[in-house]
DNA sequence: GCCACCCGACCGACCGCGCGGTATGCCTAT
DNA sequence: ATAGGCATACCGCGCGGTCGGTCGGGTGGC
């Protein structure tokens, strides 16, 4: 019935719904300025509509942020999930893994800066429930890199705690510096990214 | 008779001074509670003293700010630049540049989380200089890195500004999850780093 | 040796502004 | 008639920054 259905005058066009459109400005500023830098009143006007419109779908600017957040960890998990069940040998499953994981924070820079530029800025109990979903995601990815180590594919002198952790930071960190439109696309990057983790994880 | 004497003047370093104490303050509570959600009030009571006393050595709060980038540069710098004109086999000079740059870090945690969390909030010309000292030290290890693919101890098939930057990235992270006193000691972590970093660049 | 003077260090009360958030009501579709 | 979707006007607060004033010790004239 409204799933699709949009409001103003007529469905002529698909426009994306305000509160879509609240979310993608949100995005867009916090990444650009920062979620302090940017007032409610500068998102607004980026959506086309009034503080009425965000405060009648947003509780408060920190819901809003949190939208961003959830919506980033949903996509994090479900893309995990498939690579979890896959099958093959593991150190291709690992790389498969690393590459997608750089491909999609390339796909949403935006969302990965927000993410580790401004967790403090989340309520106490937010900022855990954000904790906790990442929390999963690092012991799956090392739990598939103790299952290399225990195989003898990937050497095991190094924790792979430590390996995971390096690795993260690094992906999370190209939201800093990778521009869209470079020499370097998403793809290419990620197999980069891969080959040097599964280097430094091979056995001497 | 000097051993009493403290103030800017003296020879005698018994009292850490105000400036020194306004800046160790924001530096603690910038990295705590971030840049914009700490008061100058707040900085000023940590310090034992009051916005008259900040606002006479420090023209803004983002000249606070800035100096603390500044100090982490100098800082930076400095160990480069030993690192750079020290001799001996090119491997084992990367090796010691990318732990010591852990150890660093460790050392420097608060300085670390402020610096790749702020540097939105600085002013245009500030940022651009704090970008460009960054530029320098990452061209000097990139630079490192390149003799050594030229030597041929490295593996050349992936660029050594990608390498360089995968691995700044993994260290710049190191602040939002290393808490000190654990059971992984700064050095040891530098150790696991390099290593892996070292075995990734390694030639097949 | 003493006083008049001065200057840097620092205090604390104050200001204007822009922020996040709210109350209320109109408009349209059902 | 009713209810949700959204606009408009407004509020109180806490922020960064300012400014006149105080205090103490160094300095030069006599």
């Amino acid at each position: 019935m409204n799933t699709g259905d949009d409001g103003p005058a007529g469905a002529g066009e698909r426009s994306p719904g305000v509160p879509e459109r609240l979310l993608a400005a949100a995005t867009r500023l916090f990444a650009e300025r920062g979620y302090e830098r940017t007032s409610v009143q500068e998102v607004v006007d980026a959506a086309g509509v009034t503080k009425g419109a965000m405060y009648h779908y947003y509780a408060s600017k920190d819901d809003l942020l949190y939208a961003i957040y959830q919506r980033l960890l949903t996509l994090q998990a479900r893309r995990l999930a498939d690579f979890a069940a896959a099958e093959g040998p593991i150190a291709d499953r690992v790389r498969a893994a690393a590459a997608d994981l750089v491909h999609t924070t390339v796909d949403n820079l935006d969302d990965a800066v927000i993410f580790f530029r401004s967790m403090h800025t989340l309520s106490a109990d937010r900022q855990a429930a954000v904790r906790k979903e990442r929390r999963r995601y690092h012991e799956c990815f090392r739990g598939m890199i103790e299952e290399g180590q225990r195989a003898g594919v990937f050497r095991a002198d190094v924790p792979a705690d430590v390996a995971a952790t390096q690795y993260f930071g690094a992906v999370h960190h190209i939201g800093r510096w990778y521009h869209p439109g470079g020499e370097l696309s998403g793809p290419a990057l990620g197999a980069y990214f891969a080959d040097l983790l599964l280097a430094g994880l091979r056995p001497d």
